[in-house]
DNA sequence: TTTT
DNA sequence: TTTT
């Protein structure tokens, strides 16, 4: 889809190992979780952290780049697209869940040049 | 939060007049669903459309803004940040829906210097 | 280079016919200018506009689109990178020229489903 | 402007301490040139870097925090809107200048809640 | 040089 | 002029 109609772009802390599945296609597709934190003032000026959680996903190469360089606690950079899907859960309800279907990463705190997923 | 750590944006087509709510404070929110649309070829090389529906919820000047202007079928562009958040449904099970919550809407097909968003 | 590290969108009015240049090696390059335009309102509380010019310049298949489609005064959205190089003027002076480089482009007032450019 | 209508965002290093003015209002400018870094392969498979060098300008608060934090060498992200602006040089020429006019910075490679930034 |  |  346009980069132009959906984009999301998030900088934030890998929330535990990504789990990579082996497609039957020979594909990766990785999912993860991505905290990313909010610091602001509240009505008595004291600071307060608001986190969000966002749930990942990645196909080919970029879920290989994942797998290897994406670990729990790790910095990153994410853009791609915002998506939802239905799937049905063990007592067979319809849920929905909606993803950031992530075309790039980008490794923060690794050195310029060094950084495999460029 | 800082727009470089969570930032969407999306241009698509309002699903139906958004619900808004005034809440004691005086200060409004709404809610509406927006529909971007994908279109590739498959590998029949037919063309397929692929429907993203995404819960767009926004406050104060904004939801006055959308009150008014973004109404059922009409083409908008959306910035603002991905959030998620936890209800109870009916029967009392926790719930979580994804938000983009907005900060700014762009009326488009609206002729430039006319735009009330602006 | 990363999405990431270097992105910019904009959404503005074509001010002239793309210029088009066909390479030796068959790429073409399309050039032209995009006015983005803000209103907003000074001191007086009198409307005011405020028009940016930017340069856009697209290689290869995007270029093509650009000749086909984004024509004189058409509304169109561009996402790419910043970019700036130099170049010899007439009088061999070194001059600077910063320049957005689309990798996309999106035809606005166009139906959905019937724009070339998706 | 619209941050939907013109929006750029940028991640590199500082080129140097920045460029601040006291204006007469009381206000602050900061100027300064950031550097984002590409990496690629050339068609002989050896890794060249393209460096691209932005003028980034900012206003207010956000000038002021550039002043204390963006020193030379930081890694920062920086987001805001594409502008250009003309003078007169020394020997009374027009020259054209383009610009991100900075609305947000964010520090990297600093621990998150202690960011002075946000 | 666009658009309104 | 940065970074590696």
């Amino acid at each position: 889809m346009s980069t132009i109609r959906n984009h999301v772009q998030l900088i934030g802390n890998v929330g535990q190992d990504p789990t990579v599945t082996n497609l039957e296609s020979g594909r990766k597709v990785a999912n993860f979780s991505l905290a990313t934190n909010e610091y602001y003032k509240n009505s008595k000026g004291e600071k307060v952290q608001d986190t969000q959680w966002h749930n990942i996903v990645a196909w080919g190469r970029t879920a290989e780049i994942i797998e290897k360089y994406a670990t729990k606690g790790k910095e990153i950079g994410v853009s791609g697209k915002l998506k939802s899907r239905s799937y049905e859960d063990n007592e067979g309800t319809t849920r929905y869940v909606t993803e950031v279907e992530a075309s790039e990463i980008l490794l923060l705190g690794v050195k310029n040049g060094n950084n495999p997923a460029e």
